[in-house]
RNA sequence: GGGCGGCUAGCUCAGUUGGUCAGAGCACCUGGUUUACACCCAGGGGGUCGGGGGUUCGAGCCCCUCGCCGCCCA
């Protein structure tokens, strides 16, 4: 016998390691099996699992448990991710932390050796919450961006794109963050609104005859102007174009240029031009051949381009110096207050500066130009579809991508520098040695280069390298391209748009057939969850607390096509609650006999009762297996709620009860087979998104019956139920008794008849069908609606209480119990509601253009309701006669 | 400034091609020792679908416009 309760605690991590033992998370070995093949967006090594990763793992796991248990050979490819720049910080910020010396003190190789260290120590941490989650992937397959597969994949990208020329270097305006002393991409730089203000300077004209006014936000870059630019049409300046003013402070005479970058309608209509900090000043001075001068260090300071001074001042100490300085020149002419958009790092939170720096920079308009024309033809198509706008936006208007990092941790790149800078990118140092052989004759001391790449650029590679490319393996023949991605849109340009590029360009086809984009989730006022608003939601706790399938329920049914999720607890417990009752339900089967038949056959079944349950049963299979193959996952959910508890619980269940309890031994013995075989149908739809429990309902239940034959639930065949089982006339019967139920419900609790009393049920007014469907039900009726039999009869009794149900006439005899007032106003209320329904039909089929334009059967099906809802009202207002009548 | 998404019951959200589409869960109210389940059962109240205009025989669903809210990119 089952337990009251099913217990996540002890159940999840037994039943975790039964599956992992078996082996049912690696792919079938059957060549025959269609292959269904996902990769995770791995996280990052040394993180730990929050909520947005419980949401994207359980539904990339209900994924694969659906198609693995279709008999596709399902692979769910796992791997963690380096995460350079932020598993840096951490570590770093460890090493701080215990009063330890600095990495630059430190030096490379121990540094790195450190980062491994902690990689050792936490890296186990994500898999482990993974598995936690009940996440079927195949760990056998896990990979890690570092490791030498991959590793090895990265060079022979790189190598190869820097042949194609689609990777060179550069010297350009980067994202420089001066926290971390590296290069950062366009989209890891935020922009946020700050308050701040318009400094306006006065710049003398070099011949003393005046003065130009320029405003700025940042009055420190203006130690590196080399330039004023006004409109070329600007009749206030046109006199001034090509003489010159004195930079203050510096000394140095700029020119003053034309250029349309200068807009007339804003400030004096001048503008200073700083082409090495600033980037549209740098465009300025590209078109002008401008100077570019650096006045920054790595660290932000003041360089010796700086006057004296100035050199070695912090950039927010040198803004205020020179504001100090203008003021004190009487060359400040006014201080307005602005806001405006600063750029910070995402990760370090600091002021970013735009740097004149050597980089790295990968041709992305050329890569980009068939990962568009791929989404275009639907080749890979994205899930919600909108988001291929945001993908095409980002992709038609994209830069070069800067792939070098200033950082310690990540892949160091191929490429080796000879004595006179001769650059060599190879995918090993001998081979670098071999070119600079051949290049210069002789053996020359190469120095590699001291940068590592982007982490994306490895994680832009991970639906092959992780297959083993570039070697040709039978996985990467098998299963690339992948069938689903699931991941979140603030990474679709990190990531999918750089998976979509380097797929196509080293595999020539996309990385992926679908790209479903899963929500973010929030807390339950909407707001984004982090650390410091103190909101966040672990989901280990979640899982401890109320049980893994709670959660991954929750998160299922909350999945729809919106771009967030409102967690609360609340519904968690809610689908808690769900799952103890399905427990319950097998409880119920199990203390009455339910046991499987061998040979049961649903298409045999003889009883009504169970030809509906069978009817229901596989059109639910088949609405959850066109849900699930659109990642409908919110369909999934409430299309297994509603049937398991509405229907599966609270009808079959209920009406199966004096069958259960009764003599006629056939029926029984068929309804203890079929309540057996739809609940094990039960267990196998609801297995993706619940699969602890139902796996140990189907462990405990297997002795039950015939054997199954079908081993563990995980690899059990998903069912295949056939439209023919659903049978109308069983429909049609059984609905007539759930309306009959409810209805007489309903009666008896708006008028307040005790819950103890019980009266016939008469039936006055049906067609012979609907009489035979009564007279065969009586029994069920009476124990579901609490009456104590069912009589025929001619007409109401005095003081009977008639209700309407799919037009037959039926009532209740319980005027003792009732007040009449109650009464009258249920009957009141109804005939209102059939009234401003024939109204409203009314109107419709009154109105000549309808009758005329509408489709038939759309006029059709108003006809009949007229008729219906007229009868009912006919039927109601004579009960309402009646009883006003014994008043 | 450009783009995207949202505005439906107190709350969180569903509503496929315009024609029982006004729904679900939670919350709320009433009643219940109905031998599976109080993590339960039965019943009930509650919305002029953000405002305005238009197309149509008919609009929560299509078009225009306005208003908020959120996100992304400049």
């Amino acid at each position: 016998m089952l337990e009251k309760n099913f217990d996540p605690k002890t159940a999840e991590s037994r039943l975790y390691a039964m599956w992992e033992a078996s082996g049912a998370f690696a792919p079938t070995s059957d060549p025959a099996a269609e292959p269904f093949s996902i990769v995770i967006p791995p996280p990052n090594v040394t993180g730990s699992l929050h909520i947005g990763h419980a949401l994207n793992n359980t539904l990339q796991d209900v994924l694969i448990r659906f198609e693995r248990m279709r008999g596709k050979a399902a692979l769910w490819l796992p791997g963690t991710d380096h995460a350079g720049i932020a598993t840096q910080m951490v570590v770093e910020r460890q090493l701080a932390a215990a009063g330890n010396v600095s990495r630059r003190d430190m030096g490379r190789e121990d540094f790195i050796a450190k980062v491994w260290e902690w990689k050792a120590q936490s890296g186990g941490t994500i898999t482990n919450q993974l598995r936690r989650l009940g996440a079927s992937c195949d760990w056998s397959r896990e990979r890690f961006t570092l490791d030498d597969g991959l590793s090895a994949a990265v060079r022979k990208v790189f190598v190869t794109l820097h042949k194609q020329k689609l990777i060179y270097r550069d010297k350009r305006l980067v994202n420089w963050d001066p926290h971390f002393q590296t290069a950062i991409s366009d989209i890891e730089v935020e922009q946020r609104e700050v308050d701040g203000h318009y400094w306006h300077f006065a710049y003398p004209l070099e011949d003393g005859s005046g003065e130009i006014v320029v405003a700025t936000t940042r009055p420190e870059t203006m130690l590196g102007d080399t330039a004023v630019a006004v409109h070329p049409t600007d009749e206030r300046y046109k006199h001034l174009i090509g003489r010159a003013v004195r930079l203050p402070i510096v000394g140095r005479p700029i020119p003053i240029i034309a250029d349309e970058y200068a807009d007339p309608e804003k400030g004096s209509g001048a503008v200073k031009i700083t082409p090495a900090h600033d980037f549209n000043d740098y465009q300025v001075g590209k078109r002008n051949n401008l100077p570019m001068i650096n006045i920054l260090t790595d660290d932000a300071k003041i360089n010796e381009n700086g006057p004296k001074d100035y050199q070695g001042l912090d950039r927010f100490a040198a803004r205020k110096k020179v504001i100090a300085a203008f003021e004190e020149l009487g060359l400040l002419r006014e201080v307005e207050k602005t806001r405006h958009a600063v750029p910070h790092g995402d990760r370090s939170g600091s002021v970013i500066e735009p740097y004149l720096t050597d980089q790295w920079y990968v041709d992305a308009k050329t890569l980009a130009q068939p990962a568009i024309k791929a989404v275009e033809e639907g080749r890979t198509v994205f899930e919600p579809r909108h988001w291929e706008k945001t993908y095409f936006e980002w992709m038609r208007n994209i830069e070069p991508w800067c792939v070098s990092r200033q950082l310690w941790w990540g892949h160091r790149i191929p490429a080796w520098y000879g004595p006179d800078g001769k650059i060599f990118v190879e995918e090993t140092e001998a081979a670098a040695q071999a070119a600079a052989r051949e290049h210069y004759g002789r053996d020359e001391p190469l120095r590699q280069d001291e940068d590592v790449l982007d982490t994306w650029f490895s994680s832009g590679l991970w639906p092959f390298s992780t297959m083993g490319w570039p070697e040709k393996t039978s996985d990467l023949e098998r299963f690339y391209p992948t069938s689903t991605l699931v991941t979140g849109f603030d990474i679709i340009f990190f990531w999918v748009a750089r998976m979509m590029m380097m797929g196509l360009h080293f595999m020539g086809d996309v990385p992926f057939d679908r790209v479903f984009i899963n929500a973010l989730v929030r807390d339950s006022k909407g707001a984004k969850m982090s650390k410091s608003k103190g909101n966040v939601m672990d989901p280990l706790e979640l899982v401890d607390q109320y049980g893994a399938d709670a959660l991954r329920f929750t998160l299922t049914a909350m999945s729809g096509q919106a771009r967030d999720i409102k967690l609360s607890t609340q519904r968690i417990e809610g689908y808690r609650n769900f799952g103890t009752k399905l427990w319950n339900a097998t409880r119920f089967t199990e203390m009455n006999g339910c046991a499987r038949a061998e040979g049961f056959d649903p298409a045999q079944v003889k009883n009504t009762l169970n030809r509906w349950i069978v009817g229901e049963t596989a059109r639910t299979v088949q609405s959850m297996t066109k849900a699930l193959d659109a990642c409908a996952f919110d369909d999934v959910a409430n299309g297994l709620y509603r049937f398991i508890w509405n229907t599966y619980c609270d009808w079959y269940v209920e009406l199966a009860k004096p069958i259960l309890n009764g003599s006629d031994e056939a029926a029984k013995a068929e309804t203890q087979a079929t309540a057996a075989w739809a609940l094990d149908v039960i267990l196998k739809m609801l297995h993706p998104v619940m699969p602890f429990l139902t796996e140990e309902l189907w462990a405990q239940t297997a002795d039950l019956g015939a054997p199954r034959g079908e081993g563990m639930l995980i690899t059990a065949r998903w069912p295949d139920l056939a439209q023919s089982l659903v049978d109308p006339a069983a429909e049609a019967e059984i609905g007539l008794i759930i309306a009959a139920v409810s209805e007489g419900r309903s009666v008896k609790a708006e008028l307040n008849v005790p819950h103890s009393a019980r009266p016939p049920l008469l039936v006055i007014e049906a067609t012979d069908a609907q009489r035979a469907v009564f007279e065969a039900n009586a029994a069920v009726i009476a124990q579901t609606l609490r009456v104590s039999e069912l009589q025929f009869v001619a007409s109401a009794p005095e003081g009977a209480i008639p209700f309407v149900v799919n037009g037959a006439t039926l009532a209740l005899p319980v005027a003792e119990f009732i007040d009449l007032a109650a009464e009258r106003a249920r009957l009141a209320k109804e005939i209102a509601g059939h009234a401003s329904d024939i109204a409203h039909v009314n109107k419709k089929l009154g109105n000549p253009a309808f009758v005329a334009n509408a489709k038939e059967e759309v006029v059709e099906e108003n006809r009949e309701r007229l008729a219906e809802s007229e009868a009912a009202k006919a039927k109601l207002e004579h009960a309402l006669s009646l009883l006003e009548a014994v008043v």
